[in-house]
DNA sequence: GTCGTCTATGGAAACGGTTCCATAGGCGGC
DNA sequence: GCCGCCTATGGAACCGTTTCCATAGACGAC
């Protein structure tokens, strides 16, 4: 049953009496084949189990049927299940997906993208984590067609240059910020992944900051959290939010991971969430959403994300001109919100912020 | 800067004004090139902008510096870890990565395996849903070195036939099913990944089994849940378990994410967890640890397995013997474990069981 | 019957590299 | 001073496929 070496397509024009030529047309479907001799070549491929070589057809015809894809990490289940998306929308098109990840470090990026254009790939789904403009014209210098995924460019005049799908993280945290402010809410910080690596993040604070202002209210310096912390530098973090006389009592976060890190943190630190600390995340991820208490966030169709970046990405192969799609984005109330407490705000009710012991309530390991 | 169209050796070669042999002899390293004709033609290279298209010397040579990957699914984290590590140590040796999922279908393992091959990967690092030797057979026919990671075929006699990188599955569940025994738990309910498409879920079983009979307990009917299972099958398992006359006092799952998911769906019962139900996971996913309260699990090194594999892989590459690497697991204590209640057993208690209400206390949506 | 058109097919060039073979020149040993 | 070997390099074959061009034969129109 299984070949040892594998098959060629002389080896198969020989078996069937033909020419290579019209193995190929019946491969491909490009000629007109008589249907009799189509069917003996059909057959003579599945006697000797033949799968065409990527590499030859790639090399002659410029079409690799395959995609290249550069996320910043897999570890944040977001970009895991937008990958899935794009994997199966890939596959239905019988393409093929070549997943390289960045780290979150700008300076291996374009590196990482020219070695998937060297691959041969037709396509680039692409999230950066530096989307000023002269990076994205290096990549549109490579001369494959892209589209960016999640990512948050600072808007343009005149039609897009380039192809986009996203939801819009902007307003999404302006809407988030509102509600936490509806519910009394006047201390509110934000916490984000590195701004330097990551265009939502940046976004997302900016949706905050507007929503504050919109309100009179001061809004926070951004705690920015680094992509690769561990347990401590949340809780470092978050020590230091609670510690200042005038504490937050509530907290958004540029992702769920964070939220989820903060929550912990929160905990350890002896803070009752959401009885002393509102939290909000951003991602929707279905494990925040099962956690206790469930995360309030701002969901995001990550799967559908990926396919709509990919029908983009055709589009665009297609010789379509680029798209810009934002795509809808849910707030989810969650377990991790709650009205401000009356007493919560210390000039309104005249009493000094009382620090907390640091860490009474260490979970176990 | 960047080229418009792509440069190709020929073109280096002329800019340098040699042969395109020599140019790519500086390309490889392979043929003694004179020190000043080499500086020349990297000269050329930089200026030109060239890069090797990896179809062209693919074709040639037969090396597309490419290996595959299959994974059951991107959504489970403790897979997407893997990947980085692979991805990784990949890229260390100037490897690219192709992934694939097969979304725990057996059927169409073998086809995506086959595109792999056609793709011209190297070698393979697999996750295979169905390892029964026929099935390993048919990847071995393929012609490619290939590891099993994640793995956990029915030991075999003689030399290893096949490359594996995994935990001992078997073993971990012995020990954690015997921890929750020495925790005076008696009846232990099992909640597995369908055995049809994991042999993992299978071995844990197994596992769970010989430490349940070696304790004189009865091993209880393992409880299977398909992998797109949503929440509300995860609640109606639940509800069967704990709806049975004498119901467990407490319940293994055969990964994390069935853990965390049995944990929401105890909760949503009316279950306090782990005083009405201890919850022990496998995997050690970092969200499992920093929920409230923390599952108890095996942990086992995922990114370091990706790595291992990947060296693994290169062994058999460079035509060394298959190796079988078990690494090593680490039981982690967690909020969800506590000791059997005294009244917890009918049996010995005297009383029948009481059974509880519902849904009484379903989390906010 | 001849011509033109159209279909089915054979055969070869081409894609962009790598690898092998041939060879020119330099150099040391005798 | 000749021979042989070694180094550096040129040039061509080759990898497996697609694509283009040529052609044989069938067939309809006149």
């Amino acid at each position: 049953m299984s070949r040892r070496k594998k098959a060629t397509i002389r080896e198969v024009a020989q078996a069937a009496g033909v020419a290579v030529g019209t193995v190929s047309r019946v491969l491909n479907g490009s000629g007109a084949v008589a249907p009799q001799t189509a069917t003996r070549v059909r057959e003579a491929i599945a006697v000797l189990g033949f799968m065409p070589d990527a590499a030859g057809r790639s090399l002659r015809s410029g079409a690799s049927r395959a995609i290249g894809v550069l996320v910043p990490t897999l570890s944040n289940p977001i970009f895991a299940r937008s990958l899935e998306g794009i994997e199966r929308a890939a596959a239905q098109r019988g393409f093929s997906t070549i997943i390289a990840s960045s780290g979150y470090a700008p300076a291996r990026e374009l590196d990482v993208v020219a070695t998937l254009v060297a691959r041969g790939v037709e396509g680039l789904v692409l999230t950066l984590t530096d989307t000023r403009p002269d990076r994205i014209a290096a990549v549109a210098g490579q001369g494959v067609p892209f589209v960016l995924a999640y990512n948050q460019p600072e808007p343009n005049a005149g039609p897009p240059a380039f192809a986009l799908a996203t939801v819009d993280s902007r307003a999404a945290l302006l809407e988030a910020t509102a509600r936490l402010i509806a519910l009394g809410h006047r201390r509110i910080a934000f916490l984000g992944g590195a701004f330097a690596s990551s265009d939502r993040s940046r976004a997302r604070y900016e949706g905050y900051r507007a929503a504050m202002t919109a309100a009179g209210l001061p809004a926070w310096d951004a705690v920015e959290i680094p992509f690769d912390a561990q347990d401590e530098a949340y809780e470092a973090a978050l020590g230091d939010l609670i510690g200042r006389l005038a504490a937050p009592t509530a907290l958004i976060c540029s992702n769920d991971l964070l939220g989820l890190h903060a929550v912990a943190a929160a905990r350890r630190h002896g803070l009752a969430v959401p009885g002393d600390l509102s939290v909000v995340g951003f991602d929707g991820m279905p494990m925040a959403r099962i956690a206790e208490p469930s995360l309030a966030t701002v969901a995001q169709p990550a799967r559908r994300m990926g396919e709509a970046a990919v029908d983009l990405l055709f589009g665009l192969i297609a010789g379509g001109p680029p798209r810009q799609l934002i795509l809808p984005h849910t707030f989810l109330e969650g377990g991790t919100l709650a009205a401000a407490r009356a007493d919560a705000d210390p000039l309104r009710a005249g009493s000094a912020h009382v620090l907390r012991p640091t860490k009474p309530n260490r979970s176990p390991r």
